[in-house]
RNA sequence: GCUCGAGUGGUGGAAUUGGUAGACACGUUGGACUUAAAAUCCAAUGGACAUUAGUCCGUAUGGGUUCAAGUCCCAUCUCGAGUACCA
């Protein structure tokens, strides 16, 4: 009888497929056992022989524990929205819905040939409108979410309006927009409609803002930063350039410290943990203020109260009258403020800009406004006012005259906070810098801003101006990529203008520089040059002074940054304190002084959310007056429409902006996508609507929940119910590439605990193990090609060996060459060649080209000259490399499985080496698993049938079938699927010495091997008589009895040197063993006469004879 | 530059706590079967000398600890991955 693998792996896929083998319940009396991969992108190009890998280790695993009893889900599916959909559709017109839809079917027949237990019923597509329903509706949960830093977590945003309307948001302690302004109770209360959307956009989790991007004119759309490599798009590598866009972000930035604890507990792979911790960049420092001291613009003439603007003597007159004329209000509040009586000092009717304001401390750059009731109807014009005076670095609150009178001690107690609060903000008043090193703040001795920093227009003094704007041009010409690439250069220009040291109190230029990165921390640092070998160098470069601070160290020639050793000097109230004490005291001092605090940085930053793309997953949204709303959840999903182009309107559009409907038009409960004229000629009357989002959203949107989703797929109520999350759980073991480290596991993280802190999954991880796959690479075959440029002249390839022979070694073809190139008038020895890659498919395993086969692949070949070895062969040289079409290197693992079969491919996928590290693909290694195979079902059938019988099994049936499942259930704990798989042939090498016939010990041999090669188990099962699948049997329990040994083959070494084995039995003492080898006649050879210094006994493992 | 990982036969790779280096395969060579090929089976296969035992050298390099080091420690080199003027 013989292995028909064909026959066999096509009966039991259908097998399994009719009789839902691997179906898994939702609820079960088993112990649940999640297994998932990383689905894949359906690409035109299917699936090459490296895709694979990762989930033929999952579907053992998968597999295995079935056998162990668990009830396993392995669910699969389809990150069906991408580029390349579009890109191909934007060429051809062809919808990506219908090339997706084709890809997936390559795909799924790819798959299913490979035999794994994937539960096909639960089945998720991204780019499906059932499934994409709930990527919408996350977004929408995600929208009506803030992150109250109080509780640490993300809640529902009424709660905070409810704040709010109480309270203003003086109290809030919310991750919300930089610039977000201070409002009362009243305030709030009394906001327009809109201005309250907008103040709640600030806070929300997602939120529309104008952000710098990333954007790609030829790919007309945003990159993440992970989609761009080296300065240009990961797919085309186009040139990127920086662009200001509204786009919706998503506040990641919220999560960084939970998803850096988060780490902890999560067993995934140290270099994947390293590089999210990298990505979201803690470091941990003190950010402080340094005041601006020199003004230009006449500012700096001027002391530092007259902060009137160019009409302000016009309006002196009448603030003094103001002054000698309080309201009753102004009164009762100007007592409590005069005389520094709130620990700072307050002015009352001052001047600033055009206004004049009631009350301001200009330390702390806060005004006061006491409003009468004329107020409200003014509140436009009081938005201004309070825009022009945030403008001019100064925070507003606001108090009704009622609230002064009735109930002065909370209005007091109100401005006490801010007071307490304010650091002065960012804006003329000072300059904010993070740094790591408050310990060293005395031996700053300048300061750098980004040339992009806001500020540094506004400080230049009118003769460094010209220097200035000629340096920030000379940098915005730079692309970014030259400003990495030339980190040596040192430039930057000085601009004139002096701020304060906090402490001394001395002046300290302030200079610009592009090694100071405008993204980062607040693009401003203050410059160590004794701590810090850019400032170092920045300062030599341009002959600014280099204070040394520290103790006993020597900074002539470079920087010193060893925090370990630091010990300050020359710094005043830090003298003599080692680093971690002189960081806390700075800190302690800057926060007495309000011009600073301890701060933790992060160089994560928040996340762009929105596409200019067709093919992805349109937003629940619609705006009005310029304002996004939720679509209702009832009326998703919001389909995709039709277009009749994919590229960006003409007016710069996404191409969302083609679609003929793309309103939303909604009345009482009835909502539908309509055309802009419908929108338009619809009755205003209780209508809700608007025109809808462009924008589409990333890639990572759909795969950021879908794990949670597998548990209840076909759920069209709930994104999952309760009963199915609370039985799934989460994901116990992930098996995909490391490229998403930074992308898709990030992302996944944050989702999974956005839906954590809003009630809706148990877990605030998704995976608790992860194993990244290796990439397996392909082995390239090339041949040398002469390069000449003479269109006479046929191509001419050279054999291998030949190619790298001299003339001594191969004087034949070195005449041969030589005749042939003097009939072209050429001179053999001058001619270069170049590789080229031919089809690694026209190779076989000796190297040697298939030249009929070449060919007929390439007309280049078909008339060329050939110089073969001397035995008529063209011999081509290898080398690995990544495997792609482009290098004609790739495998198809449909050729694979027609040859050897898919149980040999995965056994051979598995046995290549271990399953992280990346490794190259030969072909022609794949006949020793499937040598084994065939071996292994020799030992079952021969010619004549079934050789199995009923015979107890020997000593060393069970000894050889033990020592197996040992190892194996050992090798799979541990992922090390290689070695189980050389177990196999040695357990199976062993039994065909062995003779061994017995049914018992080859039915669990079955199974044992059943998880790695499923078709031929099954086949074997079922032909030892059972008649339900293999899949369930359970796993052959390990007797340890049957290894017991009685003696052992003890390695007798000398001076570490193993010279002889001895068979001794494994219950002799120490000192028999040593009688035993030191009366044996081979020691005595090797002794020559000596005596040992020394003997060693190891019982159970070895001698070693010292002397 | 920094962080992490890795260097073992012609090749992929084994060696779980320091205890017989090279398991298991591929490839190569020789042999059996065959008209021949394929398939299958048997034998040899780290290097050098000796070929009957045997001896020496060998896990990137140099040192160290130890009775004993691929494994532990120190230094150096090379390759791979990630990241980058991160204050």
């Amino acid at each position: 009888m013989q292995y028909n693998f064909n026959e066999i792996e096509a009966k039991w896929q259908k097998y399994w497929a009719e009789n839902q083998t691997f179906k898994a319940e939702n609820n079960s009396d088993k112990e649940k056992f999640y297994v998932l991969d990383m689905f894949p992108y359906p690409s035109g190009a299917g699936l090459h022989v490296g895709h694979p890998l990762g989930y033929i280790a999952s579907d053992i695993y998968a597999r295995y524990k079935r056998h162990k009893g668990f009830n396993v889900m392995h669910p699969q599916g389809y990150d069906s929205f991408g580029l390349p959909a579009e890109q191909y559709a934007i060429q051809t017109g062809q919808h990506p819905a219908i090339t997706t839809a084709e890809n997936i079917k390559t795909y799924r027949r790819q798959l299913d040939q490979i035999g794994f237990s994937f539960d096909w019923s639960r089945e998720v597509r991204t780019s499906d409108p059932k499934y994409y329903k709930w990527t919408q509706w996350i977004f929408i949960q995600i929208f009506n979410s803030w992150y109250n830093k109080d509780t640490d977590k993300a809640e529902d945003i009424s709660s905070l309006v409810a704040v709010f309307e109480k309270e203003g948001n003086a109290s809030v302690n919310a991750v919300c927009d930089d610039e977000v302004e201070a409002f009362s109770a009243a305030d709030w209360n009394s906001f327009s409609d809109k201005r309250k959307q907008e103040v709640l956009l600030q806070y929300r989790l997602t939120y529309l803002a104008e952000t710098e991007v990333n954007w790609c004119p030829a790919l007309g759309t945003v990159l993440a930063n992970d989609e761009i490599v080296n300065g240009v798009s990961e797919r085309g590598g186009h040139p990127v350039v920086r662009k200001k866009m509204t786009q919706w972000s998503m506040r990641i930035s919220a999560y960084a410290q939970r998803l850096l604890d988060g780490l902890e507990k999560i067993d995934w792979p140290q270099p994947l943990k390293d590089s999210q911790t990298n990505w979201i960049g803690r470091s941990q420092g003190a950010s402080v203020v340094f005041p601006i001291l020199t003004f230009p613009k006449g500012k700096g003439t001027k002391p530092g109260y007259m902060t009137g603007g160019n009409n302000s003597h016009l309006l002196l007159e009448r603030a003094k009258e103001m002054r000698k004329n309080p309201t009753q209000a102004e009164a009762v509040l100007w007592e409590s403020l005069k005389g520094k009586n709130l620990g700072d000092k307050f002015r009352r009717q001052h001047v600033i800009s055009d206004f004049i304001v009631d009350f301001v401390c200009l330390s702390k750059c806060l005004v006061i406004e006491v409003d009468g009731a004329i107020h409200d109807a003014q509140k436009e014009q009081d938005e201004e006012r309070t825009a022009i005076l945030n403008e001019n670095g100064f925070k507003v609150i606001r108090f009704k005259n009622e609230e002064v009178i009735g109930d002065i001690d909370n209005v007091l107690a109100t401005i006490q906070k801010h007071l307490e609060n304010s650091v002065p903000p960012m804006g003329a008043r000072g300059i904010e810098v993070f740094t790591t090193r408050p310990d060293t703040i005395f031996g700053v001795s300048f300061m750098t801003l980004a040339p992009e920093h806001d500020l540094v227009l506004q400080i230049t003094t009118p003769e460094q101006k010209a220097e200035v704007e000629a340096y920030i041009e000379a940098t915005a010409k730079r692309s970014e990529r030259d400003r990495m690439a030339d980190v040596k250069t040192i430039s930057g220009a000085f601009t004139g203008a002096y701020a304060e040291h906090p402490f001394s109190k001395e002046p300290i230029p302030i200079w610009i520089g592009d090694y100071v990165l405008a993204g980062y921390g607040t693009g401003a640092v203050m410059s160590v040059p004794c701590g810090d070998q850019r400032d170092y160098d920045f300062a030599k470069h341009f002959n600014i002074p280099i204070p040394n601070i520290f103790e006993g160290v020597d900074i002539s020639e470079e920087a010193f940054a060893d925090k370990s050793k630091t010990v300050i000097a020359n710094s005043d109230f830090l003298n003599g304190l080692p680093y971690k004490k002189a960081m806390k005291l700075a800190i302690y001092e800057l926060e007495k002084l309000g011009q600073g605090e301890g701060k933790i940085n992060y160089r994560l930053r928040d996340a762009v959310f929105s596409r200019q793309r067709y093919w992805g997953e349109p937003f629940p949204v619609y705006y009005v007056d310029g304002m996004p709303q939720m679509i209702a959840p009832e009326h998703l999903p919001i389909a995709l429409p039709e277009v009749e182009k994919y590229l960006p309107t003409e007016t710069g559009e996404p191409p969302l902006g083609n679609a003929k409907e793309w309103h939303w038009l909604q009345y009482g409960e009835e909502g539908k996508v309509v055309s802009e004229e419908e929108f338009n000629n619809s009755s205003p009357l209780g209508r809700l609507g608007g025109a809808l989002e462009l924008n589409t959203m990333p890639g990572w949107a759909g795969s950021s929940q879908y794990f949670n989703r597998y548990m209840d797929p076909t759920n069209d109520n709930e994104i999952f119910s309760k009963e199915a999350m609370n039985y799934w759980q989460d994901v116990d073991l992930y098996i995909g590439g490391s490229e998403h480290a930074t992308g898709h596991l990030l992302y996944s993280r944050f989702w999974q605990k956005f839906m954590f802190d809003r009630g809706f999954v148990p877990k605030d991880e998704f995976a608790k193990k992860l194993i990244n796959q290796g990439m397996i690479t392909g082995t390239s075959a090339f041949v040398y090609e002469a390069i000449v440029s003479d269109k006479n002249i046929p191509n001419i390839y050279i054999s291998s060996k030949v190619f790298h022979q001299d003339s001594e070694e191969n004087p034949k073809h070195w005449e041969e060459k030589e005749e042939f190139f003097k009939k072209y008038g050429l001179v053999s020895k001058d001619i270069k060649y170049r590789s080229i890659h031919i089809d690694v498919n026209l190779i076989n395993s000796q190297s040697e080209v298939d030249i009929e086969g070449l060919k007929k692949w390439r007309e280049d070949f078909l008339d060329a000259k050939y110089f073969f070895e001397n035995d008529g062969k063209m011999l081509a040289h290898h080398e690995v490399e990544k495997m792609s079409k482009s290098k004609y290197n790739v495998v198809n693992p449909d050729d694979i499985c027609a040859e050897y079969g898919a149980d040999s491919l995965r056994l051979y996928e598995m046995f290549l080496g271990p399953l992280e590290q990346s490794k190259p693909w030969n072909t022609a290694g794949i006949t020793g698993t499937h040598g084994f195979l065939k071996k292994l079902w020799r030992l079952y059938f021969d010619d004549n049938g079934a050789k199995f019988t009923d015979s107890a099994p020997t000593k060393d049936n069970l000894k050889t079938l033990h020592k197996t499942i040992k190892k194996v259930e050992e090798d799979i704990a541990n992922f090390s699927f290689n070695t189980s798989v050389s177990t196999f042939m040695i357990c199976v090498n062993e039994l065909s010495t062995q003779k061994c016939t017995s049914k018992s010990v080859l039915e669990s041999l079955a199974i044992l091997v059943s998880p790695y090669a499923p078709h031929i188990a099954e086949e074997l099962w079922s032909q030892l008589g059972n008649s339900e699948s293999i899949s369930t049997a359970p796993f052959p329990a390990f007797d340890a009895s049957h290894l017991v040994e009685s003696s052992k083959e003890y390695p007798i070494s000398f001076n570490g040197k193993m010279r002889f084995k001895l068979e001794l039995p494994l219950d002799m003492s120490k000192d028999q063993i040593e009688e035993a080898v030191m009366s044996h006649e081979k020691t005595t050879q090797q002794l020559q006469g000596r005596t040992p210094k020394k003997v060693i006994v190891v019982p159970g493992k070895i001698v070693n004879i010292v002397g």
